[in-house]
DNA sequence: TCAACTGGTATACGGCGTATACTTATTCAG
DNA sequence: CTGAATAAGTATACGCCGTATACCAGTTGA
């Protein structure tokens, strides 16, 4: 009855499941998911690494609970009319979460089997589609296209080497650089985010937008999803037919 | 001058930096990057695991190198008439890459730095969409659209919990696995795909193809990228606004 | 021939997850 | 209230991992 005083009393409150996956998150935010060992989680909460296992089974379990943990969040995002708002508006829901979160990237892409959190969102965007009128086989091919973007992340590809301090040296790599990789400083050098970071969201955002709405343009005018002689399952466009 | 013979009459060929590499790979191919350690490598050279590090500094720059040799492949793809088509072909040779040497994924995606390869790879798509006449900005944009599809990859996002062998058991299973997640059970029983393993060639290539159109349409309507009112970089659809 | 260099070895350190066996704290029945 | 049963936490150890350091032997070049 009066348990939890005793516990307080002899030193310590003592560890119990929540507290173990509350401390791990913090740790995996802090730190990454490298950083968040059965060691530095125990040493965290004042106690011996073989403890935890007294709450959990293994670390396999540990980053399951954590993920799940943080994506109960997303499941509170409001209805929308049109279904591909409401896939939108739940998407970008996701994306926050992981913002908040980043370890939960690792997490959900590590992880052998899915997780009921990991499930219960991909359920929610299929109902939403369905609801939509989306036919089934547009369904399925439609989740796949989303693939990890419907968690929110898109990877990084571009994590380019810092330039050297050295002036002379620096326009030297920079020459080196241009020669090897001409479109990519192109790129880099016309557009307009040249030199700035880019606007991650907005990127995410413009490629999200353009896989919804080419599935609601395939929903419209090729509902039942056939596939062409070719093999290609979408309808022929002028510049990608041959 | 015969330093090599030498080495053979000596007990056993001596290492140099391509026989650890490709060790590595065949290791890689059979068991994963994980079950790639150093000693492992060694193991398979028949030599110290220290010994490794008389030709590549560490297992980071192991990796590296490892990467850049399969990637190789990719830069023989043919040339195409139109961009897309082009765009296509070679990233569908980086998918064949992949399928043949899984472990590559992770390697692309645990790299903090891009190697030459991967900015080769993505140069050259680059390339060939500034050939087509594509801006700057949709150039950028296009690329993170990509992201890691531009590799012919994409993560398996529904590993399910394989269903329990004893029938009642396993009706029981699938019964509160359709109440909690109604519409993925839906899709898996309704559309064509029901109950066999769907093609990832297709799935892929519909993705693909959903993305390379989409930015095709863009070019011919929208071609400077400008962004709307609401923050959308895409024109507004029907479907879509709000 | 002998010094310098290079390739390979031996040993060791600090990290990891976790199995096993134990002691201590708490709970609950009589 | 007491003592047995149970649960929580600890101690120790094992086999992995990457790799620093020190050493030794084979090869090379002067």
């Amino acid at each position: 009855m009066y348990g939890v005083y005793m516990s307080i009393r002899s030193g310590r409150p003592r560890l119990d499941r929540v507290r173990v996956i509350d401390t791990a998150i913090d740790l995996a935010d802090a730190h990454g998911l490298e950083g968040t060992s059965m060691r530095n989680v125990a040493e965290k909460l004042d106690v011996t690494p073989m403890a935890l296992y007294k709450h959990i089974a293994n670390r396999s379990q540990l980053v399951d609970e954590m993920l799940d943990r943080v994506l109960e969040e997303i499941a509170s995002t409001p209805p929308a009319d049109d279904w591909a708002d409401a896939v939108r508006a739940r998407i970008l829901a996701a994306r926050r979460v992981l913002v908040r979160h980043p370890w939960a990237r690792d997490a959900i892409e590590s992880r052998p089997l899915a997780t009921p959190a990991v499930l219960a969102h991909m359920d929610s965007l299929m109902a939403l589609m369905f609801d939509g009128g989306l036919s089934p086989e547009l369904v399925h091919h439609s989740m796949h296209a989303l693939s990890t973007r419907m968690w929110g992340f898109t990877r990084d590809v571009l994590p380019t080497p810092k330039p050297p301090d050295d002036p002379e040296e620096r326009a030297r790599a920079m020459a080196d650089f241009a020669e090897s990789y001409p479109a990519i400083v192109r790129m880099a050098t016309t557009s307009p985010h040249a030199g700035l970071a880019c606007d991650d969201d907005a990127e995410f955002e413009f490629a999200l937008d353009l896989l919804l709405s080419g599935i609601e343009r395939l929903n419209e005018t090729n509902p039942k999803m056939g596939v062409d002689q070719a093999g290609r399952m979408l309808p022929t466009e002028p510049g990608l037919s041959g």
